[in-house]
DNA sequence: TAGATTTCTGGTCATGCAGCCAGGAGCGGC
DNA sequence: GCCGCTCCTGGCTGCATGACCAGAAATCTA
């Protein structure tokens, strides 16, 4: 399915399977609460209750962790988010249902979604998951349907869709720290703002 | 002038002055290179020929730095952004103005900005600068502005300045990895498509 | 010049880290 | 019972870091 990724299956156990799965969402999870630096293994361990020697048993190292992790946090945001979005049939119908869809999950898997950020923000210098990051990944679909939709003459013809594109991820990722640290903030309110305001920015010429 | 910062001056010397200045000139590009996790006193401290001792001698930690190297960075972008914003007189203008300055800026000091938001960044889990750092301060004052020119009736009345700020900001922010890692990327042609947008998603009604 | 003060060096320390490893525990097959 | 395999532990190593410190060097004072 997904070309670049999990060429040779590596035969594994089911405890082996179940064991990742774990120490990936334990990660997921100390990497929300404590940033990328703060996620030891050490401290990973701790939550899950197994001694540290564990995860370098099930991982090769630190790196093949941090890509099961974006994997695993990636999947189910796809998985959420994609039936969303192709439930409309419009351009405009389909951005909104992708911010809204988006912001909704960021509401109710904060976690899922700080682990990504934090590890594409972290692993930034050197080469790792960088290239083909669920949020660069995320950027190029979203681009190629601004210009689909554009071309199509449901968009206004006269944006780049690749600037649109950065702009809206943009838009949405800021949410998270907010989320984090704002107790004030509000995720609906700002996930309307934020459809309205790519709405008119987008919106091809009603009035020729 | 800004309210918190500077209670006391500690009385310094010119050579103090000066070598907190250098020092906190070499974090910056050090941060720039390597991001926070690799700007370590030895490496400082390599770049500006010194030793590592004599950054503890002139600064208290580490937060003592980072605090210099982001009033140092904040203090040029600010002198530069500022009288181009205030050049102009409506609200579209200076949104305008506010969104190309900032991004020129970035071309031109890439430096300094990556330094600012990786410090925010990285320093978010502990409480420090995060309160008054510029970035914070930048969306407050950018939703100052919104606000008033949209009573004013030179912006659309029915937009959340705070969400609309926070989008600003998110989109002038999200230039700043792809100038370092993407040679491709158009700083001043992405310029004009945030303006556009922005200028969309805040304009009055012209047709009532 | 002599002494005091500021400025600076490089060694040392405790801490925290990822990765490695010797061995133990549990469990199935035979 | 006892091998053989998977699963797991906790100690160890080597490394990098920020902070500390004793004292050298430079600069100023008188």
């Amino acid at each position: 399915m997904q070309p670049g990724a999990a060429a040779d299956e590596p035969e594994r156990t089911f405890i082996e399977t179940a064991r990742r799965a774990q120490i990936a969402a334990a990660a997921i999870d100390t990497i929300a609460e404590l940033g990328y630096a703060g996620a030891s293994f050490a401290r990973i361990s701790e939550r899950v209750g197994i001694s540290r020697g564990l995860i370098s048993y099930h991982f090769a190292d630190k790196d093949d962790l941090m890509r099961q992790v974006v994997h695993q946090a990636a999947e189910e945001a796809i998985s959420y988010i994609r039936p969303r979005v192709l439930a409309e049939s419009t351009g405009p119908g389909m951005l909104r249902a992708y911010i809204e869809s988006n912001l909704a999950f960021m509401r109710d898997h904060r976690n899922n979604v700080i682990a990504m950020i934090e590890i594409a923000r972290s692993a930034e210098g050197r080469r790792s998951y960088h290239d083909d990051t669920a949020v660069v990944n995320a950027v190029r679909a979203l681009e190629h349907a601004l210009s689909g939709f554009q071309t199509a003459g449901q968009f206004r013809p006269d944006f780049d869709p690749h600037a649109m594109a950065i702009a809206i991820r943009a838009a949405i990722e800021a949410a998270s720290p907010l989320l984090a640290s704002d107790p004030e903030f509000d995720i609906d309110s700002y996930s309307r703002q934020i459809v309205a305001i790519f709405d008119l920015a987008t919106r091809a010429d009603d009035t020729p």
